[in-house]
DNA sequence: GACACCGTGTTGGATATTCAACAAACAGTT
DNA sequence: AACTGTTTGTTGAATATCCAACACGGTGTC
């Protein structure tokens, strides 16, 4: 999205976004038509095909443009140890917190979403890069099954409206991934 | 404003007063510019001067259609009776209470705003015309007393942010205007 | 199968808005 | 008075969006 986009151009796509987050928080992705996300939009409907081809270019767009800003949220930190992993953590929290409904809506989805992959790669990434030796098979699945676990935490998290702080959130997935059950002792 | 109105322009419009009025209620109108106006609103300025020759015409537009709207919505009303006046005044408090925040903002304007002059001229046609005989001079100032007092009344009642009910105050007024300081016995 | 309705993808012309630029007026500073 | 910065009112060309319409496909009803 250039710096020098006209500001017609932005606003259509804003409302065109907004509507269909909206109507994705109230019914299922397959049962939204063009048509009703431009009269919620109060956008003429050939000019949403000016912006996207259909709903799936539109979910694809939205969704990529988390992911980059999320990418430039994490990489603005210049973390330098092992100890950081914890902080990273936080820095993921701390943007979801801050798109928490667009990211409650796309994590909440019961298909088979990109953006949650997509999701988990980023935290696969950031959080776990430096703290296990990726060369093993067992490395993967244990990678996998702390990523998968935290992003359950967070949907968790974020049904509960993000209640608990970045902060003491990411304290939980750490100490879940360095003791597991032993946490509870 | 027609029914057919592109809607373009209905946005442009909504966008250009809905700044206006929130400028309004940060700072003087002889201090408000056309141009901070457009940049709040994210309109191009000369596309302001498509719609309005300056920021009293704006001001001027706004208001009119506040009273075109009080104006619809008192006489949807058909009261047959003198003591229906407690009810127009009740009637107009409802609306004023739906557009509390513009009317606020109108209405506390420290100019000698033609606003509040006309919404005085409505509250005395509709809740006074059929209660008081205007045909002498005490009965014109009677009236431009009770009309000056309501209209401070509901001054402040949007002051308190319009915490007692619209009956509630009509009927303190209707009590004002018959008993006057009788009512505090 | 015929029909009615709905959403879709597309088209062409009209319209509203954008943008950059200009000249002028105004206000503040030296 | 000269200079600087800001706002204003205006202009013309480009652009984005609007609107109505069309043909088509899909669905449901009789």
């Amino acid at each position: 999205m250039s710096i020098n986009l006209d500001r017609r151009k932005k606003y259509t796509r804003m409302v065109l976004k907004n509507s269909f987050i909206q109507l994705l928080n109230e019914k299922a992705f397959s049962s939204i038509t063009v048509k009703e996300i431009c009269v919620l939009a109060d956008i003429n409907r050939s000019t949403f095909y000016t912006h996207y081809t259909d709903q799936f270019d539109l979910l694809y767009q939205i969704e990529a443009e988390i992911i980059e800003e999320m990418n430039k949220y994490l990489n603005e930190c210049n973390f330098v140890e092992e100890e950081e992993s914890i902080e990273m953590t936080e820095k993921l929290l701390e943007y979801i917190k801050n798109r928490k409904e667009i990211c409650q809506t796309l994590l909440h989805r019961n298909t088979g979403t990109s953006f949650e992959k997509r999701v988990m790669d980023i935290a696969r990434e950031f959080l776990l890069n430096k703290a296990i030796n990726m060369k093993t098979t067992e490395a993967s699945y244990l990678s996998t099954f702390i990523i998968s676990g935290a992003l359950h935490v967070i949907k968790e998290w974020l049904a509960n409206d993000t209640k608990e702080s970045p902060r003491r959130i990411a304290e939980m997935i750490s100490q879940f991934t360095n003791k597991g059950l032993l946490f509870m002792n």
